[in-house]
DNA sequence: TTTTCAACTACATATAGGTGTAGTAGTTTT
DNA sequence: AAAACTACTACACCTATATGTAGTTGAAAA
C-alpha cells in the first residue's frame, strides 16, 4: 500500500495557483501540502510541513526569485524534490534552475494529466521536463561544439598539461624539450586565449574548450 | 504530408539486430536505412545513406565501441541524431555517451511503441531516455551534492576569486586585507584541498566545487 | 573560564612564473 | 625561390607564488 504524495505549490498568479490547489486536491493519490503565493512564506512554512515535492515559479513581482528559492530550501532540505513550473523555457533560467538543484523542469502550458505523471515521475526519481528542455541540458553535455581558439598541437599539448596542474619543469621533462620552450609556448598560448596568467588560461581552457 | 523517418541500426546481437530490423520494417512512418553488426562497417556506410536517427549499442564483441563510434560519426556528420540503446546504464557509460554526441539513452527493454516514440521525439528535436538516466544527468547539474572540504567563509571568497583568475593583490584589494594575509589564506586552501599551486587549487576547486 | 579557532598581520626566503627580444631549422604557401 | 609559419632554443630581468614561522584579537565551544 502506498502512501499519498504530498504536494506544495509557490506561484504568484492566483489563478493558477488556485487551479494546481483544486488539481491536486481532486487528484487520487495526491495530498496538498500547502499553497504559497510568496517564496519567502515557502522558505518558512516548507521545512515544517515537509511535502514529497514542491512545484516552484521562477519569476515573482517582488522578492526573492523561484531559483534563489530552491537554493534555500535544498540547502536545509536536500532531499527535497522541487519541479520548476514556469512559462519561460530560457537557457539560461532552466540551467540555474537544475544548478540550484531543481530535479525537472515543465512548461505551465503542461496538461494537467501530465502535470500528475511528472510529480508521480518525480517522486519515483524521475527528471520530468519537456523535450526541447532535455535536448538542450544533453546539449550541454556535447563537447562537439567548443574548438574556437587555433592553437597548433604543442600549444594544445602544452594547454592541456597546464590544465593538469602541471609545471613548467613537469612539462618540459614530459614533452621532451627545455624549460625555456614551454615558457615560449605558454607565452604564446597566453596571447591567443588572451589572457596573462597560468590559472587564467586553465580556466579559459576547462570552462570552453577540449581538454581531457 | 511528412517523410518517413530513416532509421540506421548499429548492434552486434542478430537477435536484437533482427527485432529492430522487422519493427522498423513494419511501422508507418519509418524506413530503414541500414542495419549494421559492427561498428567499423557503420562508419563506413552511414555516411553515404545520411539516416535521419541512428541506434547504438555501447558493447561490441571487437573492434571500435559504440561510444567511439558515436564520436566519429558525429565529426563528420554533426547533425546526425543518434540514440543509444544498451542494457547498461552505469553512470559513466551514460555521460560518455551524451560527451560523445548522442541525445538520448534508452533501455534495450523499452517497449518497441516506446521506441517508436522515442525516435520520433529525437527527430523532433528532444531527447529521449528513462526516467532514472534523466535523473541522474539533472543530478550533475545540480551543485548541492559537492561541499567537501570545510573551507571557512574566508576561504571560499579567497578560492572563488582565484577561481576568476584573480592575483594575490587584486584579491587583497578586494577584500580589504594585506596581501600577505591573502597569501596565509591560500596557504591554508592549500592545505585542505591537498595542492600546492594556484592552478591545481583552480582545477580542483572548479571540477568538484561550489564556485560561482 | 580556559581552550579552540577563524581571521588577521608580519617577515623571510626560495622557487615558479611572465615578458621581451633574438635567432635557427623545417614546412607549407604563394 | 621568397615569404610565412611552426617548433624550437636561449638569455635576461623582474614579479608572483609557495612555504615556514610567529604573534594578536575576538567570538564560540568545552
Amino acid at each position: 500500500m502506498e502512501n499519498k504524495i504530498s504536494v506544495a505549490v509557490v506561484e504568484d498568479n492566483r489563478d493558477i495557483r488556485e487551479g494546481l490547489k483544486i488539481m491536486l486536491e481532486s487528484t487520487e493519490g495526491f495530498v496538498l501540502s500547502g499553497v504559497y503565493e510568496s517564496t519567502e512564506k515557502a522558505i518558512q512554512d516548507i521545512p515544517h510541513k515537509n511535502p514529497d515535492v514542491v512545484l516552484m515559479d521562477i519569476m515573482f513581482p517582488s522578492g526573492m526569485n523561484g531559483i534563489d528559492c530552491v537554493k534555500v530550501l535544498k540547502d536545509t532540505m536536500p532531499d527535497l524534490d522541487i519541479l520548476m513550473l514556469t512559462s519561460y523555457s530560457e537557457d539560461d533560467l532552466v540551467f540555474q534552475s537544475l544548478k540550484a538543484g531543481a530535479c525537472g523542469y515543465l512548461d505551465k502550458n503542461t496538461s494537467l494529466p501530465k502535470l500528475v505523471e511528472a510529480i508521480k515521475d518525480v517522486k519515483n526519481g524521475g527528471a520530468p521536463m519537456t523535450s526541447l528542455i532535455a535536448r538542450m541540458v544533453v546539449k550541454s553535455f556535447n563537447q562537439h561544439h567548443s574548438q574556437e581558439p587555433d592553437l597548433t598541437r604543442r600549444e594544445k599539448e602544452v594547454l592541456e598539461q597546464l590544465c593538469q596542474g602541471k609545471s613548467y619543469k613537469m612539462i618540459a621533462d614530459s614533452i621532451f624539450v627545455s624549460e625555456d620552450t614551454v615558457r615560449f609556448h605558454i607565452k604564446k598560448i597566453y596571447k591567443k586565449l588572451q589572457v596573462n596568467s597560468k590559472s587564467e588560461a586553465v580556466i579559459k581552457a576547462i570552462k570552453n574548450n577540449l581538454i581531457g
